[in-house]
DNA sequence: CGGCATCCATTTTGATACTG
DNA sequence: CAGTATCAAAATGGATGCCG
């Protein structure tokens, strides 16, 4: 372990950093709030316990991860990005928007999904253009798991959990951002046909649809 | 071999396509320019003919990297990125910048460095409104290393190889990029202190040093 | 639940020797 | 120079057992 490029080189010292089997999905699962051993268990599949305490500590100990305690009444251990492993966020964002073009098409027989990666997703896609001016506050309910977004100043932040506030509430389940990831729909379509559920600010709910400029998914050649 | 996260995720697509060991580091090299099989053997060490040959041939298979021919009187194969490949710019580029400002510092003993390297690390500081306005080229020369750099309404493209017909040239040496990197001097300080020189229209050079963004270097915690 | 340790089968990698 | 072939070392995946 803790084998090194060995180059002076800011891409090559990154990739020594994270660029491991597993280690930028752990950094991908963080984007969206701390998580618990057990959050990804669930999540990444294939990847057994000693992989994944050594991957956490290893991200610890090089200062992109802290474990911190859930506070009350949880008060279980979990795990949260520093400042370090936040700024991560638009390389992985970066490599979400290459793959929504170049790699996405179709579900593949026994591929996982879960909302969260949507929902990240939808932040790789986000047009600080199109929400220029805009100051809201959204919840997104997907088969008992809540996330909310807020959006200001042409900025983005999507997290695990529920809104304060929330302007307006989406409620869809997985099928639909399954379609909506593979391109066969879209947001505004969905909530059309009611396979999502929008309700609250009617304004707020405009904004966000045109929010989101999702890649046209080309062929690799 | 392939193997893969089976998770329907962009960014877990994007890794099962690039993320295993030295893969990325071939994008990087690929992004200034064809490369033959021993330009990658000259740069990244450790990397085994064997493996590296795997590596092409599954990027090849899988419509990032095309096997071409060099024009005359080379002749030789080479490897170059399709469009999807140099579409994996941004990602890299944002790795880098990452690495710049959390990961890079002094350089270690025995750690290789090459001037492509700074280029690339040029393109990702590349701050498109301070070159607003701007067309002009820029031939870098490093220890029989040749570069240059395309600026043009507010992009720019740095390759491998000599300029068509620069507006100014730089040339300096491996040290003095390496202070760069290292964040101990800058393009406008080595000018100045004559460990660069630099030839041609001065007004070219004037906006060049003024161009790029370096992120100050930051300790992770 | 949270997490580490251990054992083992399989893959991946690194290094080198070899060939057209 | 452009790769193949080969083999040893390391990393991974999966199971299981343990302990607080």
């Amino acid at each position: 372990m803790d084998r090194t490029y060995n180059q002076f080189c800011a891409t090559a010292r990154t990739l020594d950093l994270v660029g491991e089997r597993w280690t930028l999905l752990i950094v991908r699962e963080l984007l969206t709030g701390p998580k618990r051993f057990s959050d990804f268990q669930n999540s990444l599949r294939g990847l057994g316990t000693g992989l994944l305490a050594a991957r956490l500590k290893h991200l610890e100990r090089e200062g992109l991860v802290r474990k911190i305690t859930l506070p009350a009444p949880a008060r279980t251990p979990a795990y949260a990005l520093t400042q370090a492993g936040t700024e991560l966020a638009p390389a992985v964002l970066a490599l979400a928007r290459w793959g929504m073009k170049w790699a996405m098409g179709e579900r593949r027989e026994g591929e996982a999904f879960h909302g969260g990666w949507a929902v990240l997703g939808l932040r790789a896609c986000f047009d600080p253009e199109s929400a220029e001016g805009l100051r809201a506050m959204y919840e997104f309910r997907v088969s008992d798991e809540v996330f909310h977004a807020i959006v200001e100043n042409g900025t983005i932040e999507t997290m695990h959990g529920p809104a304060q506030r929330p302007d307006a509430v989406i409620e869809t389940d997985d099928e639909v951002l399954v379609d909506m990831a593979a391109g066969r729909t879209t947001l505004a379509a969905a909530i059309r046909e009611h396979r999502a559920q929008a309700t609250g600010d009617p304004d707020a709910l405009v904004r966000l649809v045109g929010m989101f400029r999702i890649p046209q998914p080309q062929a690799r050649k």
